[in-house]
DNA sequence: GTCTATACGGCGATAGAC
DNA sequence: GTCTATCGCCGTATAGAC
């Protein structure tokens, strides 16, 4: 039998180019004005088309958010892939600054602020997220091994959590203004990850200070 | 000369018992469907008002929002003063237990979200949380002193960053599907804590209250 | 000081016209 | 494939009743 409350809708191809510049603009409100500020008509107006235009190729806001983030997700994965097979020598580095940067930390925080309470777009943020720790795991194991990271207090995955989730959290109190304690815990892993994955790989000299 | 646009607009006593029942009904509202589910309408409904009356008392969200934050932080900025008091010899257990609190954690998470873009909310919050922050500081430096805690790579200020900080990006995640890490990560850190502060001695510790 | 009634424009969403 | 008309809910403002 067909899903009984699935009204046949009409909705515009995903191939579209007006669809994916409108997903353009759905970012660069979010980053301007925050995700409340996405609105059909807010959206319309700076892609220059109707409301209408937009509501044809995404139904609701939640298929316009949800497609958002797969968008950037897929996006991010490719990215951090491609970096961490670029610098393999130095997975928590490439991982440490992937964390920090501006416009993807500001979209995670925004989509994870906004899944908070969309059901419909949880899965998508969680799927992503699994997705991408995943890829983390793997690569920091490749050069770790299964024994894990510095003195073996935390788990591989525990350590990335907190390494990935720490400038996460930095961001989202920057955002609402918060700044204590910030600095002092940027520094501290910096100086961390100077003994995890020293600067110059090919001087693996030991004389470098050990901070445990 | 005098403001040109404000018209002198009445609003309700601060002292009000209705008002005080209003917040408690925008605190459950927030707990069971997020920001988001917080209406006029919607509160008016559960408080059995009409919305014209909780506009009276909060002539706009923004202001209903903040009284919200003001009146829970004092609550647990109290609270948790009153726990470190009680419990001085192990300050970083009553922090790290204070910060996974379901309902203080929610609605710190929610709050943070709500101010991530609601402008006139984010100076509130981040007074909130830096004058909790000092709190905290002065708690573990009675015991600890100057010197900080472990082995010194981390300044006191971003131990207790990173320690009060894991348990929100924890519940940040869980309430959007995630679950990889955390169980990992808090299991490190409380064996991390076994570390420092050794549970008590089989002393009769009658003052804390079991749950379940 | 408390509280109600009413009105306005913007919003998401739907159905259907071009 | 594109766009309009319309609906009901929203925040907000105001005037006035007790």
């Amino acid at each position: 039998m067909a899903s009984p409350t699935r009204a046949p809708r009409r909705v515009g191809a995903e191939t579209s180019k007006t669809r994916d510049q409108l997903l353009d603009c759905v970012e660069r409100l979010m980053l301007d004005k925050g995700y409340a500020a996405v609105t059909y008509r807010a959206v319309a107006a700076r892609a220059d088309v109707t409301s209408g235009l937009v509501q044809y190729y995404f139904p609701t806001l939640d298929d316009l958010f949800v497609a958002a983030i797969r968008r950037r997700g897929e996006q991010n994965l490719a990215r951090v892939m491609a970096a961490l097979e670029a610098r393999a020598d130095e997975p928590l580095r490439v991982l440490w600054e992937f964390s920090q940067e501006e416009s993807i930390a500001s979209l995670t925080t925004e989509f994870l602020a906004l899944g908070n309470h969309r059901k419909s777009i949880r899965s998508e943020i969680a799927d992503n997220t699994e997705r991408v720790r995943e890829v983390q795991l793997r690569a920091v194991e490749a050069k770790y091994g299964e024994h894990g990271i510095g003195d073996g207090s935390l788990s591989t995955t525990a350590f990335l959590f907190v390494l990935t989730g720490i400038p996460k959290l930095i961001r989202l109190e920057e955002s609402v203004g918060a700044s204590t304690a910030h600095a002092d815990a940027m520094e501290a892993f910096e100086r961390y990850l100077d003994a995890l994955e020293p600067a110059k790989p090919a001087a693996p000299t030991r004389r470098k200070k050990r901070v445990r």
